[in-house]
This record gives structure tokens, C-alpha cells and sequence, in this order.
DNA sequence: ACAGAAGTCGAGGTAGCCCTCAAGTTCGTT
DNA sequence: AACGAACTTGAGGGCTACCTCGACTTCTGT
């Protein structure tokens, strides 16, 4: 128990030069190659194109997970300067946009990013420590703008993981062809979230754990490994 | 050369009656495993879950491709009835609504489906018999509304792929924990492509070519074994 | 310059999945 | 009843990925 404390404490001495070199190494590589195959690429080929051995990878990162956080916290802080940039500005129905804009641009061109944001690896600890601080951020947002009456008053935050999720498998299918083509389904999505003119939606929003749920259903059964 | 125009004019000889009975078990294990599971699901739990050995199913189906195919032609069929029933429809938009949510429906629960209709597994041949026509009909569902002012006239078909993949993902996220989710996606993309609401769109619609490579791009690297 | 702590290597055990094939079994027919 | 064709079986070889661990190498402080 002692003993854990202590391991706990993280005493982080600083790495050996070539072992710092190698990690580096091994976080270029994984970026590279997480956001072109996703979050369940095989480490072994992390290890190859970092010109490291695979036992080398398990030394600096335990777990997929620890490698996958030590790539995304750069990613997820944006997510959430994006949320408190959209909170800044003046007209609401701007901040929605562009807040939608920003997290697609995000997801986009990076299929690990997608995992995570998507939740098909829920075990990452960065996704939980930041999840309830971006969803207080996203209602806020949401809410302003519907105040304001440029929001719809029917859908909910949760409506917004309907969003991540097309955008998800959106991306992936055309981010080598066409690039660009993700702009105009939020397009046609930011059509949708207007006020003006709205027709009922056919089914209640989604509770809070159900997305929650959803998300998890994501990366069951898959390479949930760590 | 002539005995493959022999083997090719399949005689088709009936199957034994236990043969018979096998396949049958197989083709419904593969309906059930291949709609939780998706297209890429193992044949050994297949074969496992009909209760035969994995050499059986081999000889009924010589690759996953022939059991894909075995077990969709039916809901593409459906798919393709749909179209021509919206076409019958009176009213344009009704017609483009209700096309839209039988291809839902169709692929709401399966993701087996799923795979095939966003074409994860381009190479089945039961698709590109269909693709054609169901393109042709789909454009013209499309195009009608437009003349009659019901659908916005900067759509094209090719953007009805980008309502294809998103509820890939949406369904697959939701399908357990929230199963109508997807109908409240469906009733914002619905919104979105009414005429009424229409504001200009960011980027122009991807061309027929994209959207098939896009289409056969997540396949890539997939289970193509077959 | 050297000791030893820190780091690296990669073969090897485990596991899931693919697909084949030779030996054995069942069916339908005569 | 008995024969041959049709069918079934499952062990086995090949592949890829995971992860571990003991032998080896490299760095760093003295």
C-alpha cells in the first residue's frame, strides 16, 4: 500500500538521452500512423516505422492507451479551447458554427482522433478526465444559441454526438478522394440545427447515458486491449 | 474452355438433403453473426453457431463473398422495390422522404448491411449487378423533388452517400442502447435537404467517380479476403 | 575508465483467423 | 443390401498480432 503511494507519487526522473530520442521517435510514429489506420493499428508497426523494437514500445508505453494519450492530449486541449473560443464570441449562432467547424476539422484526416472522439476506445483516461468538462462547455453553447432563437429549441446537446458519429465514418470514407467533402454534410447539417423553419423531429432526444452507452457499444468487442 | 462454359451454364443439380439442410443452418448463422458482427466477422463462428464444421461451410460457400451475397440479395431487392415504389408516389417530397427512410430502415440493425450498402466490401458482385440501377433510381427520386421545389436544387444524388455513411456509424453506435436514434438523424438530414431552408453549401458535390472510390476506399485494407 | 543503472533487443509463447485436404461418413439409387 | 457419389470432418500449416523476459548494449556520474 505504502509501496503504491509511492509508485503513485511519480518521482519522473528524467529519461536517458537515447531513450528520449526513442520515445519521440515512437510518438511520431504513432501519430502518423494512428491517423491514417485508427486508434487498433498494430503496434508492431508503430515499432518498425519508429526503428524500435517492439519490446522498446512496451517499455516507454505500457498500454496502447498510455501511447494513445500521450498523442491526443494536444488534440483534446484544442477541442476545448474551441468550445471556450465559441463561448467568446458575440453572436451565438456564429459560436455554434464555428464550434462545429472546429471539432470536425479536428476529426477530420485523423481516423484515431475519430476513435476518440466517438468513444470506440472509452478507457482512455484523457477522454475522461476532459469528457464532462467538453459536454458542459458543448450545452452551453447549444443553449445560448437556442435562447437566442437560432437554434432550434428541439434538439439537445446530445444531438451533437449524432454529429461526431456521421462526420466519423464521413471522413473516413473520403478523406483520400475528396477531401473537402465533410464541409458540406456539416453544411447540410448546420441547415438542419436552424431555427428557421424547423419540422418536428420524430423521436426524443437521446439521455445523457444512452450517448454515453452508445459510445462504449463503439469499442466493444473491438481492440479495446490496454 | 468448354468445360467451363459447362461449369459456368451451372446445371445445378439439387443438394443431397442433409447438404441442404447445413446450408440453410449456415446461411441463417451468417444472417444473424453477419448482422451483429458486420461483413468481417470470423467464418469459424459461423460455421461454430450453425453447428458444422468450418470445411462445410467451405464447400458451400468458396469464398465470404458467395455467403454475402447469399444472404443480401434479398434486402437489396428490397432496396430497389423501395425506389420504385417512391416513384410511383404522387407527391415528390413524400416520395424522397419515404425513400430515404426505407434505405434506413433497411440499414438500421444490420451492419452487415451496412458494410454492403456503403460499400466496405466493393467486390460482391450481388452490388455491382444492383449499383447501377438503384443510382439510376435514386437520381431520378432526387431530381423529381427538385423540379417540383420540395428539395433544395444545390443536392445531387452523390450527396445522398454522405446520408448513407453517417447512419452507418449512427446505427452502429445506437443500435442497442437507443434503436430510434437514427430517426431523429433522419429527420435532421430531411430538413436539411428541403428546399425551404436552404442556405448555399461550402463545397460542390463530390463527382459519381468520388463517391465510388470513396465507397470502395473503406473496404480497403479491410476483410476483402474473398 | 568503470560500475551499474537504464535502456534495448528480438526470439518465442499464446491466440485468433484463414483456408486446405485426406480420411471417414451419410445419402440416394439400383 | 450395397455401391458410389456426395458430403462432412477437423487437424494442420500459414499468417498476423499481442505481450514477456532474459541476455545484451549504452549511457552517465564519479
Amino acid at each position: 500500500m505504502s509501496s503504491e503511494e509511492l509508485t503513485s507519487t511519480k518521482a519522473a526522473r528524467p529519461l536517458r538521452r537515447d531513450a528520449q530520442r526513442n520515445r519521440d521517435a515512437l510518438v511520431d510514429a504513432a501519430r502518423s500512423i494512428f491517423a491514417s489506420e485508427g486508434l487498433d493499428a498494430p503496434l508492431e508497426q508503430i515499432a518498425r516505422q519508429a526503428g524500435v523494437a517492439i519490446g522498446t514500445l512496451y517499455r516507454n508505453f505500457p498500454t496502447r492507451m498510455d501511447l494513445v494519450e500521450a498523442i491526443f492530449v494536444g488534440k483534446l486541449r484544442t477541442w476545448l479551447e474551441s468550445a471556450e473560443q465559441a463561448l467568446d464570441m458575440d453572436d451565438a449562432w456564429e459560436a455554434f458554427a464555428f464550434y462545429l467547424e472546429k471539432l470536425c476539422e479536428l476529426q477530420a484526416h485523423d481516423r484515431g482522433f475519430n476513435d476518440l472522439a466517438s468513444m470506440r476506445f472509452p478507457h482512455a483516461a484523457c477522454m475522461e478526465r476532459t469528457q464532462g468538462h467538453i459536454n458542459e462547455l458543448s450545452r452551453r453553447i447549444v443553449e445560448r444559441a437556442q435562447r437566442e432563437g437560432a437554434v432550434r429549441p428541439d434538439v439537445t446537446v446530445e444531438d451533437l454526438a449524432l454529429v461526431i458519429w456521421a462526420h466519423t465514418r464521413i471522413s473516413e470514407a473520403t478523406s483520400e478522394v475528396c477531401p473537402a467533402a465533410w464541409r458540406r454534410h456539416l453544411g447540410l447539417m448546420l441547415d438542419a440545427f436552424r431555427a428557421a423553419r424547423a419540422r418536428p423531429l420524430p423521436e426524443p432526444p437521446m439521455r445523457p447515458e444512452e450517448v454515453y452507452q452508445a459510445m462504449v457499444s463503439l469499442g466493444d468487442s473491438s481492440t479495446c486491449t490496454g
